[in-house]
RNA sequence: GGGGGCGUGGUGCAGUUUGGAGUGCACGCCGGCCUGUCAAGCCGGAGGUCGCGGGUUCAAAUCCCGUCGUCCCCGCCA
């Protein structure tokens, strides 16, 4: 309005101490309440809300407050004043204060939008991201993403403290052979070749270490072609990092730092450190899965002792094919202990991969009901009720079955279980307690091609205490039990979630040309793929090893959010499109031409 | 590639099991009243291709087949 005008103020800013004085603010229209004599217009901004008073006394003012619809941009001066006392909100953190308006102005009109921008409104998803800049404007969006900013800036001065030099890696390079699928990027000036967009900068950062780079970071996008979950994203952000000689603890620390400086960014406290390890085995055995949720009470126990001479037939049967009987206990049901609910377990079991479950449910009183009651001993039946440790309420879920299905089966149960009670009920929830599992195996046996994969990747170094089998091959490793066999890789796990993984890497051609026949991947084709690491580390590499965490993933837990896409500001669907632009579409006939393409296939319409 | 949930005025739902007139609830929207509200309140009103296509039937939001979108999961994600 005038020339010389105020300075804007932060809606949300404005308090007791600034009554008395005029000030100007800009936002939208959160709310407005039309009492006819006077007019209360919430006005939002990115801050917060302020109530502003529109008075008949300020004839203009009040004409215009009259019109103003929702998420209209509105300009306002006006005097803030005290609230007459007894109109405080104490819910709003500006409650105290109000801005009588003295002028009035419409920046922009606003059409109705198609849901109403508030927290507290529940809206379709595909919607949400369809008009995505309205969905960011919900001040929880918004909260969002100012933590997702203030955790990246926090661990940027982290990894700084910790001597870290942060340098970016070409996003547009080299598809690899193994791995997630790439998306690909065909190139003009090489008709016929294509760039893939980088799944991660390893092989740029270990090359960057035999640069002599005294420790890397990069905060940087990934790109896979992979189906999508809520944790998944095709595009997302990562936070890389290597150090040249190092070894484990060296990189777990500058991991924990950067962690715990996220932590206190977003909750304003941080876990304790060194944070807990655990290995790979515990971790299989003791919740049947390498991302366990400590959350959820109960864990995996070995039964197989407790019926070594049972009569019961399946148990008994089982045992004598090398099966291990394992138990798990969940905490009551949460429809009662209706036979059909336990149909449902059985179904859920066997659609899992296991044979079959028994369970038993522990009554009120003590007594142990069970289908099977009458096949087990007393002393059985107390023998698993000391195990699993039984108390009134309790369910009893055992599996017969080869080690590795009773622990898959269990692990998921165990979780789709806690998943089905609310989250107020389960052990700790709201913690944020990140913990290490470590010593994972160093090839998993691929059932399909009938060959060892690295679990990890093929640079991954092997645990010195099981160097000497790996040297020998991987009919050495397979006959040892892959399982067994252990790399120096690593995990970060918190709340199920898989936050990061990272190990210590090869640093020699010997050692790296030895794993690739442990794998199956013959001297040529390493060449081929691998040939410029392989060369590099002709030059002397320095001994290094280091770690890469999700971003999008760390900052969702962090906010105990349970989809990535809630700390992501423009997410794609999952199948990885996006509602708002249309992308991916079509292309052009143009420019298929100008890099040398043609389509075997038509885009959908 | 596979399993499951959802799709009904602008939004969120109920209705679908057991077919019978687009029936209902809350919010939003439009109009009116209203000077202390704060997701204001009261009164009135408008607004529908029940995702789309096909089938069964005298009759389909409802049953069947197909398809699209979306969410969760399995596979996949070194």
């Amino acid at each position: 309005m005038s020339e010389d005008r105020l300075p804007r103020r932060s809606c949300g800013t404005l308090s007791a101490s600034d009554a008395g004085d005029t000030h100007r603010v800009c936002g939208w229209v959160a709310h407005r309440r039309d009492h006819g004599g006077l007019v209360f217009i919430d006005l939002r901004d990115e801050t917060g809300v302020i109530q502003v008073v529109a008075d008949p006394v300020a004839a203009q003012v009040f004409e215009v407050a009259e019109r103003v619809r929702h998420e209209w941009v509105l300009e306002i001066t006006g005097t803030l004043d005290i609230r007459p006392e007894g109109t405080e909100n104490q819910d709003l953190p500006t409650g105290e204060v109000e801005l009588k308006a003295s002028s009035l102005k419409v920046l922009a009109e606003s059409e109705t939008p198609p849901f109403v921008i508030d927290d507290r409104v529940e809206v379709d998803e595909a919607l949400r991201l369809r008009y995505r800049y309205l969905d960011l404007r919900r001040p929880k969006m918004l909260a969002a993403l100012r933590k997702r900013a203030s955790a990246i800036s926090a661990i940027r001065l982290a990894a700084e403290e910790c001597g870290l030099l942060e340098v970016e890696t070409p996003t547009l390079t080299r598809a690899t052979p193994e791995g997630a699928r790439d998306y690909m990027v065909p190139s003009r000036q090489h008709p016929g070749s294509a760039f893939a967009l980088a799944q991660s900068p390893q092989l740029y950062k270990q090359l960057l270490m035999v640069a002599g780079i005294g420790g890397y970071y990069q905060i940087t996008k990934c790109w896979r072609d992979e189906d999508l979950r809520a944790d998944r994203q095709p595009e997302f952000t990562q936070l890389d990092i290597e150090l040249p000689f190092a070894g484990v603890d060296d990189v777990l620390g500058v991991v924990e730092a950067t962690v715990c400086s996220a932590s206190q960014a977003i909750r304003g406290n941080a876990p304790d450190r060194p944070f807990p390890k655990m290995t790979w085995a515990e971790a299989m055995s003791r919740f049947g899965t390498d991302k366990p949720d400590l959350r959820i009470e109960g864990e995996l126990k070995d039964l197989t002792s407790v019926f070594g001479g049972t009569e019961f037939r399946a148990f008994s049967a089982a045992i004598s094919q090398g099966s291990r009987i394992v138990g798990l206990k969940s905490k009551g049901c949460p429809e009662g202990a209706s036979r059909s609910w336990f149909d449902a377990l059985i179904a859920r079991a066997t659609e899992l991969g296991a044979k079959g479950l028994v369970w038993i449910l522990v009554e009120p009183g003590g007594e142990l009901r069970s289908p099977v009651a009458k096949f087990l001993s007393a002393a059985e039946l107390e023998a698993i009720r000391d195990v699993l440790a039984l108390q009134e309420g309790d369910i009893a879920m055992i599996v017969a079955d080869a080690i590795s299905v009773a622990r898959e089966v269990l692990g998921r149960l165990r979780v789709e279980l806690a998943s089905d009670s609310t989250e107020a009920e389960r052990e700790g929830a709201g913690e944020f307690a990140p913990f290490w599992v470590v010593d994972f195996p160093f090839a998993e046996w691929n059932e399909n091609e009938g060959r060892l994969d690295p679990l990890h990747h093929p640079f991954c170094a092997p645990h010195p205490d099981d160097f000497e089998i790996i040297s020998r091959g991987s009919d050495a490793i397979v006959e040892a039990g892959p399982e067994s066999v252990r790399a120096l890789a690593y995990d970060l796990v918190a709340d199920g979630w898989e936050l990061g993984s990272g190990s210590v890497r090869i640093h020699t051609r010997e050692l790296q040309e030895t794993v690739f026949e442990a794998i199956g991947i013959d001297p040529t084709e390493a060449e081929e793929k691998f040939g410029f690491l392989l060369e590099a580390f002709r030059y002397g590499a320095p001994p290094h090893a280091g770690f890469a965490i999700g971003i999008d993933r760390l900052i969702a837990v962090l906010q105990e959010e349970a989809s990535i896409r809630e700390v992501v500001a423009f997410p794609k669907t999952q199948t990885g499109s996006e509602p708002m632009t249309g992308a991916p579409a079509a292309i052009d006939g143009s420019q298929l031409a100008s890099l040398g393409l043609s389509l075997k296939q038509s885009p959908r319409p």
